[in-house]
DNA sequence: GTGAAAGCGCTAACAA
DNA sequence: TTGTTAGCGCTTTCAC
């Protein structure tokens, strides 16, 4: 009936009418039902997205990201954490998909078979982002981890560098934090640097565990004269396991983070860090599959890469020794 | 026919049968199609969920309470955040409901009319979190923050803090933080304590916020002796900018905090704190609607209130003076 | 600008 | 254990 049309936007009926019918319907206390509207229209304006974490500010930036851009389409986000294993990925993404969302944003480029397998069958827009991965399934919006972790490195050298050590967690499942240790690697080894590698177990490696090995770091007397961590945090527990012991940052350790969070740049020293445009990889996310979903003429659907190109922002933590 | 049978868990299909029909499901890439199950059965298995920020560990953690608890129950959170704007509460709360969510856990207490009305008028359980409202409109599982506050400051009367600063946001929206605050006063009052308030704009109050107005109670000089934050991030800034400055805590300034982040005791000195439980909220809510949606015998949807009780951790950053 | 008929892909209720 | 029928509350299509 003339109802229908009244609670849409664009259609014609008469404004009278429109105003009258939708006055009434809030007298009512009259909640239109999406759930009917979204089987017969075959579209739900969900977006789904999957994160490794809800605890960590750089996903949750990707996701106001995406939000604040969905938003104006009329999409809404359709939101699952997966703890940073891929197994979990799966079954999430196989429940979301029941949900018909009209695009699926997912976090990285490392998933299972099946998982991958879902997303191909999709028949939506897929995005993978934070990542560049090798063999993409869809759209990809992300940058080059490694790349990004040796511009670190090479910074470190710049200013007095000898022996690194990197701090993470294991592998398995953080693509991400695996390929930062990656390009700490690769980086290193080009400058001929004496390098170690903490591994501190399942991510997230979080600030208790950064503390935990600058502690070991310093026990074990190695010479490491600077740390790069995974993350900012991590590499805050570090600075703070540092002034514990008495341990001058920089002058008798340089610490570097990740991801530009909030505490990097409020520490004391701060600390230096890339920025990783977590906002921008979930606005421009969000701006493509609008273009897709809502674009009129409708954009084809060939796969896209964006690569963005993180920051180093360079701190105190890391001031040249002399 | 028999296939929808055989994609749900309970019923009565053959072994074989069921086995043959999801192989050839998946063969065939078929995925289960909620949206018209949604529609017939008039169940979503959605919760929907909003908080004021996605980017803050106390709300994550209570969604995840949430979730944890849900997904055993088949439940999915649908999540939207209000950026601490009752107004945009209302228009998200709105967008929910289309979604035929089956029940509704909001943060806070304080809602427009409008909204009030919607949860009042949508007939699934309503609980609000993080808060003990004076007319609440379902299930309440929360805390009276301006109790906890109160004892922070009776704590630091004990320790021997005699002209204390209060630094939080504008009342506007955050409740939460208005409670805070008042509990702070009231405290401050009953003590007969010469204390101070300082407002710092909209919520939310983060790290730079803290250290900016600790910058401004330091030149002040003002005879500030003890800084009490809306948040341990704000918390952290203020010690930051004190440890800037060479202003000794605790020996010059006692600081304290609220929330139990992180960054709380991993901080040097550790900032004292009020632990919420703010996982537990979130455990504490989901066991509750977990009960009333899926519970055999169904409970009856009478009201509940659970008050939690915060704990007052305390750290270096608020060690007694002599 | 408004109405009538058909149907989206499931599941409830009943029958076999 | 399996099949049949009807219908959830919208939107699409077409007629007026």
């Amino acid at each position: 009936m003339t109802v229908s049309r009244a609670f849409r936007q664009d259609t014609s009926v008469g404004k009278k009418t429109r105003d009258k019918i939708l006055r009434i319907a809030e007298n009512l206390g009259y909640v239109f039902d999406s759930t009917a509207s979204n089987l017969r229209s075959q579209r739900t304006g969900f977006v789904a997205v999957t994160i490794p974490s809800l605890n960590n500010a750089n996903f949750a930036d990707t996701v106001r990201g995406l939000n604040e851009t969905l938003l104006e389409y009329g999409l809404q986000i359709l939101l699952g954490y997966t703890n940073y294993k891929v197994e979990n990925e799966e079954h999430l993404i196989e429940q979301l998909l029941r949900r018909r969302p009209e695009a699926i944003v997912v976090t990285g480029g490392r998933h299972t078979r099946r998982a991958r397998r879902l997303l191909e069958n999709a028949g939506i827009p897929v995005v993978e982002t934070w990542d560049i991965p090798q063999d993409p399934i869809g759209h990809i919006v992300g940058f080059s981890n490694a790349d990004a972790m040796s511009q670190m490195v090479e910074h470190l050298h710049d200013v007095g560098a000898r022996r690194p050590t990197f701090i993470g967690g294991d592998d398995n499942g953080d693509t991400r934090g695996a390929d930062r240790r990656q390009g700490f690697v690769a980086a290193a080894q080009a400058l001929g640097l004496d390098y170690h590698l903490l591994s501190l177990g399942a991510p997230p490696v979080s600030m208790r565990e950064g503390a935990r090995a600058m502690g070991e770091i310093l026990d074990a007397q190695d010479g490491t004269d600077a740390v790069v961590c995974v993350s900012d945090l991590a590499a805050f527990g570090a600075l703070s396991e540092c002034q514990r012991r008495g341990v001058k940052v920089p002058e008798d350790m340089l610490i570097a983070g990740f991801g530009a969070f909030d505490i990097s740049d409020i520490s004391t020293p701060a600390i230096s860090t890339i920025d990783a445009h977590a906002y921008e990889i979930g606005a421009t996310s969000g701006a493509l599959l609008a273009g897709l979903l809502r674009g009129d003429p409708p954009i084809p659907n060939t796969p896209t890469i964006t690569r963005l190109s993180p920051a180093l922002k360079v701190a105190r933590s890391t001031s040249a020794k002399m």
